[in-house]
DNA sequence: CTGAAAGCGCTAACAC
DNA sequence: GTGTTAGCGCTTTCAG
């Protein structure tokens, strides 16, 4: 062990172990310690045991800094998001934490807010923690947003919300198709009158989904009914209206797809109050399959899932294919989604 | 550095400017430089203006890395938590990035996802990050949870579950006040016969919110009706069951608090079901003050707010003083509360 | 008031 | 196989 460390701090905390302490526990030089560790170079077997055994026995955690410092890289991705609830950027995180396995990846997540000027404070903040790549997580909404800009010194990929700039790369949940496994899933059922209550129509997320159930159905020569409202918001007020309204005009419908959870949970309310029962006269399908809604309708709520987590891997993925060389591509990928079947469109047994 | 990198890079990303660079446009050395940009030691304003001037002009953003390895702080802490939606942790992560103005501070998120081999992983990469210090936030339940250990190399501090040892420093919601300030509320608008729907009755957050209530009603001579079930969970479902318990048992009270803001939906829609205005003829209060179901009960829901914001920051000051010398303290501390009224307690105008 | 130089902990050439 | 020696970019004594 080291001596005593006479500044004793108030509560001294020991020095941290260095590459250094290892390389004189285990009699060897640092350079042959740092290769040891690392399982690069050949060496003796006898060497590394020794060499490891010490660090253990030292609890050496090397300093990523310092290592950083050394050879350029920190394994280390920022995400910039005004997402405040979190309920995109999360999974999108826990994705991009697991884009090189356990453990070599960390996430920095700042939130702006939505203030542009705190954006770009935490943009500069996260270039001086020389992170490795920009991960930038548009929502609430996922039409397109700003650029940070072309000359950024690290790969950036946009997620959830596309870049104005098609010279950036974004990565972005196919909205049309969603509404398509919507609308086939129903169709497949044998559900031939689906309705269609939307959110804010401002918002491409509704009217892409809307346009996606529409034309899967057109392609069976059906018609997606209550399409085309020009207003809307994403609120179960809102939900409750539209779906009341949807009912007036097509008493006979069978099915219903919302454009988003909250919007099927309210229409699933106004369909048992009018004395329909889910799923036997109407099927509801959602959109965005949040946990915290689907759970909790009755009966619990089929929904296309956007995979956020993939996303979040694949965004971080991107990233580390352009560090190694690769080029980081530029324009809108869209990216897979999945219907999660529950009771809303399938009777439980 | 020697011959040409023949693996040349697709697309050559510039090498980022350095503090060397600054100094030489400035025709300083890079030590004039630092200071300069740092504000320290005295120096001649128009050195120093010629320096500031050199940096913007190369866009120069210092390396965070090189700073930490020649000074031993990183302003980086992190949060290990196993909060998969995001409720708590987001709103504690927004504290902590403010705990030291913008930009001073950077947080690591990572999600350990109830895996607790997983969990020492993450716990060992923030180490090797060289954070500052580190929040555990626990979730969803807020009981103690295991402590990380005595012997880490920074300080750490638990935020809204507490450590199960005593010697760690725990920031927990004050549930027990969040009843109180419920109940007192309720109290004070008149209400005399307030019934209790209760969560998971494992849960101590549940326990202590009744327990609050209780007591203050006590305190008034008053009795808190329908508590000590010795079953329940934290779904809809349940809390519907448990408010038309309610309601038979108590088919006259005028107020209810629910243990959450779910429970608190569930109990006005079956207070509606059952031909009673809310808040006329029964007021009902929630609690956690969860935008997105506070805004989608009719009428809206008076809530307690836990305040993790400021408990996020709490912890990150609290981690920020201790390296600046202070004693971290010990054992459970408990953060205010706040009461968010709504019309569910409170008719709109 | 400013500059030179010694590290911070680690990695990577390059010797031996 | 293993050790020596430069740095990586910045801060910080210590001289001038």
């Amino acid at each position: 062990m080291g001596s005593v460390d006479s500044r004793d701090a108030v509560r001294a905390r020991p020095r941290r172990t260095t590459l250094a302490d290892v390389a004189r526990l285990a009699g060897v030089s640092k350079a042959t310690a740092s290769r040891a560790l690392n399982g690069r170079g050949e060496m003796s077997a006898e060497t590394r045991d020794r060499v490891v055994a010490a660090a253990a026995e030292l609890a050496f955690t090397p300093s990523a800094m310092a290592r950083n410092l050394a050879n350029g890289r920190t394994g280390t991705v920022g995400i910039l998001t005004n997402d405040l609830e979190g309920r995109f950027v999360i999974p999108i995180l826990m994705g991009a934490e697991d884009a090189l396995g356990a453990g070599r990846t960390s996430v920095i997540l700042t939130d702006a807010r939505g203030d542009a000027v705190r954006e770009r404070q935490q943009l500069r903040t996260l270039l001086e923690r020389q992170i490795d790549g920009l991960i930038v997580v548009g929502g609430p909404r996922t039409d397109p947003r700003p650029s940070l800009g072309r000359d950024l010194p690290v790969p950036v990929v946009y997620a959830y919300a596309p870049s104005e700039d098609p010279d950036d790369l974004s990565l972005v949940v196919d909205n049309v198709r969603a509404g398509r496994i919507a609308a086939e899933h129903l169709w497949e059922l044998g559900r031939r009158r689906v309705g269609f209550v939307g959110g804010d129509p401002t918002y491409c997320a509704s009217r892409e989904r809307e346009a996606g159930a529409a034309a899967a159905l057109a392609e069976h020569g059906a018609e997606l009914l209550g399409t085309g409202l020009r207003s809307g918001d994403w609120t179960e007020r809102w939900g409750r209206a539209a779906a009341g309204r949807l009912l007036e005009l097509h008493p006979d419908l069978d099915a219903v797809i919302a454009a988003s959870d909250q919007l099927a949970r309210a229409a699933i309310e106004v369909l048992r109050e009018t004395g329909r029962a889910v799923p036997e006269d109407v099927a509801v399908v959602g959109h965005d399959n949040w946990s915290v809604v689907v759970a909790n309708t009755r009966p619990e709520l089929t929904s296309v899932d956007g995979r956020l987590e993939t996303m979040g891997r694949t965004a971080a993925g991107r990233i580390f294919d352009a560090l190694a060389g690769q080029e980081l591509g530029h324009g809108v990928e869209l990216t897979g989604v999945d219907l999660v079947i529950r009771g809303s469109t399938v009777p439980d047994e």
